[in-house]
DNA sequence: CTAACTGCAAAGTTTTTGCAATTGC
DNA sequence: GCAATTGCAAAAACTTTGCAGTTAG
C-alpha cells in the first residue's frame, strides 16, 4: 500500500465533498476550500480529488454534454439522472437488479469494480407537459 | 427542422463511424478521414462528431478515466465495459431490465431519452488470476 | 444565389506537471 | 530526516470558434 499524509488541504476537501452539495467541479470545490484555506491552489485540488478518487473515497462523474467533471463523496452506489434542458444532474436509485448482475460471467470480464449508470431526459421542470 | 447539408466531409466522417471498431476519439476519426480527404481539418471532425450527435445518429461516451471523449455510431442500446488496466471499452449487453425500468414514475423525471451504463473493472487479460 | 459548411489558426477550457519549498509522521 | 505534498506557473490535452473562402441544393 502506498503510504500517504493527512494534510490539511486533503481533509479540507474531502470536507467539502462530504459537507453540501454533492457533484461539485473542481472549480467549485477550489472556491469553497480558499475560505477555509486562501493559498490553496488549483493543483492541489486536483490532485487530491484525483488521490481521493483513486483511492475510493471519491467519485468522478462526467456527462455527455462536455464540460468539467463533477466529484462526489463515495457513498451508496446510486445512478445519476441528467438533465438536457437544465443540466442538472440528480441522483437517483440504481436498481437492485443492476447490481445483482452476474457481470464477471461474461467474456472477458474478470472484476467488476463499480457501475455508473447515467439516465438522460428531461426533468418536470423543463418539460412540465411531457 | 435545421437545414443541413450533406458534404462530403460529414459522409466520410459517418462511414468511419459505421465501418471498422467503434468507440473512437475525435483524433481517432480525423487520422482516418485525412486518407480519404487529406486536407480536413480537426475543427471540421469536431463540428460533424458534434452535429451527429446533436442529430442522434451518434453517441458521445466519456469514462471516469477522463483523455477524450469517444463516439460511435447510434445503434441498438448497449453497455460499455471499461478496463482500469489497458483502457480498452467494449461493449456488452444492456440489462432488459432496466431498458423496462419505469424511470418516469419516478419524482422528477419528466421523459427518458437514452441510458447510459458503463461497467467499470478489470478484464481477463489484465487480471488473469482474479 | 446563398446559407451551410469548410480549412486554418487562434483562442478557450479543463487538467496535468516540473520544481523548489514545505510539512507530516 | 525524508519522502509525500504543496503552491506556483507553465504546459499539455482537448475542444470550440472567428473568419474568409467554398460548395451543396
Amino acid at each position: 500500500m502506498k503510504k500517504s499524509r493527512n494534510t490539511r488541504q486533503r481533509t479540507v476537501i474531502l470536507d467539502i465533498l462530504r459537507g453540501g452539495d454533492v457533484h461539485l467541479t473542481a472549480e467549485e470545490v477550489y472556491q469553497r476550500a480558499r475560505k477555509v484555506l486562501p493559498t490553496v491552489s488549483l493543483g492541489t485540488v486536483y490532485r487530491n480529488l484525483n488521490f481521493l478518487r483513486d483511492k475510493g473515497l471519491a467519485r468522478e462523474i462526467r456527462s455527455e454534454d462536455a464540460g468539467s467533471a463533477r466529484f462526489e463523496v463515495a457513498r451508496d452506489l446510486h445512478a445519476h439522472f441528467h438533465c438536457r434542458g437544465c443540466h442538472e444532474v440528480r441522483d437517483i436509485p440504481l436498481p437492485e437488479e443492476l447490481v445483482q448482475t452476474h457481470w464477471r460471467s461474461m467474456r472477458g470480464i474478470s472484476s467488476v469494480q463499480t457501475l455508473d449508470l447515467h439516465v438522460i431526459g428531461d426533468c418536470s421542470a423543463c418539460s412540465p407537459g411531457a
